[in-house]
DNA sequence: GAGGCGTGGGG
DNA sequence: TCCCCAAGCCT
């Protein structure tokens, strides 16, 4: 099924066309120098780097992109290697399973596009772990394509500078890109300043804790100041389960020790790492790819 | 639509 | 210390 765009509505009125356009004009200056951001990186960089970014801070994902593209710079070189290999590259980025599926959409990059990362929104999202926010980053920053593009950012200075609410409440991606849609400007360079733009206020200036309203350039045109900042009274997100001791953390310590050994890691020597959680966390790691059971333990797959 | 999925920085 | 939050995606 078609990949559907929103309605074709453009920011055609004066306060939204002032509004996006007050955003574009700080983000010309204001932009940090992001090296996938650079005018000469390739589609591939630009696909890994939205990969890495998935729930993952840019501070922590730099390093990471710099080894990745120096080592795998086109996706025929990524497919060609063992799975193992990303998932040991990929580090301790987080969420490991990204890097499977990071290897997995070269794969399916090299079958089905040539090598070529596609431009269009329905070839990337038939990717494996391109979802609705990666695949329009990828059209709009890697190939200019006028497309609304949200993230946690995006939505949270939406909701605050034109719902005037604090916070944006449950992401729908129906809405959120119709409310994106309406803001867009027509021009397609403008567009694309105007994607990056938004995620980077929200990133930097409009954050979720402690916003910089001083410093922020739509400020005299933010709802949520006009408002006079109402606190937040709509749904609570559910509180994130703690790290110390869940099945997350003993999956990441298993995960630790795969990659280390380059060899089969018997269960004994796991059950030393890893306490009555491990049984749950190999089945887990073997359900998703990230581990093999060979003879004598277990491995990363491909290895 | 809800739940699960890593790891680390910052208040 | 503890909790919140982070350029989401898949099942």
């Amino acid at each position: 099924m078609p990949t559907r765009e929103p309605a074709a509505e453009t920011g055609t009125t004066d306060a939204t066309a002032a509004l996006s356009g007050a955003i574009v004009d700080w983000f010309a200056h204001a932009a940090r120098p992001l090296p996938w951001r650079a005018a000469d990186v390739s589609p591939w960089a630009v696909l890994v780097s939205e990969f890495m970014l998935q729930q993952t801070q840019v501070a922590r994902v730099q390093p990471r992109w710099e080894e990745w593209i120096r080592r795998w710079p086109t996706p025929a070189d990524l497919a060609a290697a063992p799975a193992s290999d990303a998932v040991r590259a990929w580090d301790r980025l987080g969420y490991p399973r990204r890097a499977l599926w990071l290897h997995r959409a070269a794969t399916e990059i090299v079958e089905r596009h040539g090598g070529e990362v596609p431009c269009d929104l329905d070839a990337l999202s038939a990717l494996q772990g391109i979802g609705p926010y990666t695949a329009r980053a990828i059209a709009a920053f890697a190939f200019g394509e006028r497309h609304p593009v949200v993230d946690t950012n995006t939505r949270r200075v939406i909701a605050r500078a034109v719902g005037g609410v604090a916070e944006a409440g449950p992401p729908s991606t129906r809405r959120d890109l119709d409310a994106m849609s309406a803001l867009l400007p027509p021009d397609r360079a403008r567009a694309r300043a105007f994607n990056a733009g938004a995620m980077e206020l929200g990133a930097t200036v409009c954050v979720a804790r402690a916003p910089r309203c001083d410093d922020c350039p739509i400020a005299d045109r933010c709802a949520w100041r006009a408002a006079g900042y109402p606190a937040y009274d709509g749904p609570r997100r559910a509180r994130q389960a703690r790290f110390a001791g869940s099945d997350r953390e003993a999956r990441g310590l298993v995960l630790r020790e795969l990659r280390a050994a380059h060899r089969p890691v018997a269960l004994e020597e796991l059950a030393r790492v890893v306490d009555d959680r491990l049984d749950r966390a190999l089945e887990g790691l073997v359900a998703d790819g990230l581990a093999v059971r060979v003879d004598g333990g277990y491995v990363l797959p491909d290895s």
